[in-house]
DNA sequence: CTGAAAGCGCTTACAG
DNA sequence: CTGAAAGCGCTTACAG
């Protein structure tokens, strides 16, 4: 059994009662009273039993997180950002990840760690209506990332995909006025498949031009799937002067490897981008252009928004939207943009 | 406030007693009553406070990870491997890393989660002291990554470095039975670098060689740095014949990128081998030859062992060594293994 | 099989 | 400024 309160009170002479003030709103004791439990303190080596705390205070100081999953640095980056931030506030995070198959369910469940948490931030990747209802009666303060979700109370963390698509599809016409361009997807119902997408399609009007629905793919942001669908139709988009546009960085390294294996030279016979500005886009050759998406930062500001939120419950909701940025590197074709 | 085990206990018309024993050992129970109280319990959409209960129980369910960054797919896989087996075990996971500067204290700082969590794992790649004697007297199971230390008296799994560096030093002599081996290592303190560096004496050893210091190079094991260091030698490695060993992929990607900036053909003027198998072994060009360490495996296997202790806490402390294997692939020459 | 009661380790009015 | 006491929501002997 590890030392209480009760210990260190007896030690210093005094009550529980004090030895808590001093754990907690300090001024009020006496600062010889104090300074004893203090010593107390240090010598028994105490710490407040968590638990007994969070029983009285309704508050355990752990955040938690819940992405669609743990894989690629897309999340790992999240992880880490918010990680930072936390401890800078004083939390803990606990992490929990949605699998495919459990999807809302397990938010809930994960949210059933309810007490547990003091907060969560969720991600949401996917038009699940089950994942929407059981965000709606979450049990404590929610901050939810990167899916937009109408009408919703709570906080909210985007990153400005559209925008970061757009000005990406700009650059490409500006460069390939007449050439067709390849959007490659995850899977349809994908929130930042459908932003990307829009924004690809927004553009594209503005300069008068339907994109034919043969151009538009839906895979699953895997670099193997790409690499194999690709590998099908390399000849004939180059042959087409196509550019491709792929949805994340994965998928665009798969096309630049489909076209080299088909010696085909990137970007000359074929101008590839892709989204996201991991660490593999910097890796292929030639390097990926891009949009840099600042994952860390969103994990970072979603846990900054949550701990405001704590503090003061019944401010407005927030909605904090990250800007994105356009990398040139080589794998366009192109000038590359100054110190990138 | 939520509902409480009160309020069920009236609903049902029970004692609060009750209602606990059907929370808990269900078989006491009259069938009856059970059903009444179940009932009640899911009208109430009741949910035990946790902070009440683990204040009875000393336990949490959630087990703390601390790793010492959380940069990087090595990192990233291991919390995806630990998540998923600590769901499987009924447990949250709460994630801390450890930052350079604050080392053994916030180990300890994180530990100071105690009481929060039932149980650790700890990862460790620096030799430093005060890390170690942090371990020392954890007030909670712990398990130790990576960082075989000895004597501990704590359960640990390590991944088997050495076997799979003596394996590759092994592979690149038998294709460059003269050839001068850089090695090119983290901090020199780092227990993963010395792992490997060992193993690369050894092997070295074993054939009668010894390596001359300046083959022996300590970095940081990012790629700037590598490839920094690796642009003004590469002319001098490839006219010595030398084959780079780079003590992970990320270096070792590095130092591809410098020979081909150099004009120099990998593996033709210059054979490099990397180590841990990331992703970016697969997208360098030509593909990196490396050794796989099982990340995800040994963050689940760390939440096995945890679990395994937390039920029985007097067997003795176990320790794991998870395989490594060689790949081989085109950066080094030499014919592909099958099915790599 | 079930209930009344003690107790886990804290915090916080309430008196003094 | 300090202490005695109630209470947070549970679990678990102890009786019955």
């Amino acid at each position: 059994m590890a030392t209480s309160i009760e210990d260190v009170a007896r030690r210093a002479d005094v009550s529980i009662s004090t030895v808590s003030r001093v754990l907690n709103r300090h001024n009020v004791v006496n600062a010889q009273t104090r300074k004893r439990v203090e010593e107390a303190i240090a010598e028994l080596g105490y710490r407040p039993n968590v638990f007994a705390r969070g029983l009285m205070l309704r508050k355990s100081n752990v955040l938690g997180l819940v992405l669609p999953d743990l894989h690629g640095e897309f999340y790992s980056e999240i992880i880490r950002g918010a990680n930072l931030k936390a401890r800078e506030c004083g939390y803990h995070l606990l992490i929990s990840s949605v699998t495919a198959d459990d999807d809302g369910q397990d938010v809930l469940a994960t949210i059933g760690a309810q007490g547990l948490v003091d907060g969560m931030i969720v991600m949401v990747t996917e038009m699940s209506s089950r994942i929407r209802t059981s965000l709606g009666d979450a049990p404590v303060p929610l901050v939810v990332l990167d899916g937009d979700i109408q009408g919703a109370t709570h906080d909210t963390v985007a990153i400005d995909h559209r925008n970061g698509a757009e000005s990406l599809v700009r650059h490409l016409l500006s460069l390939y006025p007449t050439s067709p361009i390849v959007f490659l997807g995850g899977h349809a119902t994908n929130l930042d498949t459908i932003d990307r997408l829009n924004a690809y399609q927004k553009v594209l009007a503005e300069v008068g031009r339907e994109p034919s629905q043969k151009d538009i793919v839906y895979l699953d942001y895997s670099y193997e799937t790409a690499f194999r669908y690709a590998s099908e139709r390399v000849l004939e988009w180059s042959a087409a002067r196509s550019v491709v546009f792929a949805a994340n960085d994965e998928m665009a390294a798969a096309v630049v490897d489909a076209a080299l294996a088909a010696t085909l030279d990137v970007p000359a016979d074929l101008p590839v981008a892709g989204f996201d500005d991991t660490r593999i886009a910097q890796l292929t050759r030639p390097r990926l252009t891009t949009v840099r998406t600042p994952m860390a930062q969103m994990g970072a500001k979603a846990i900054e928004l949550l701990c405001e939120r704590l503090e003061s419950p019944d401010r407005p909701p927030n909605r904090v939207t990250l800007p994105t940025e356009v990398v040139v590197r080589e794998s366009c074709g192109g000038p590359p943009a100054p110190g990138s």
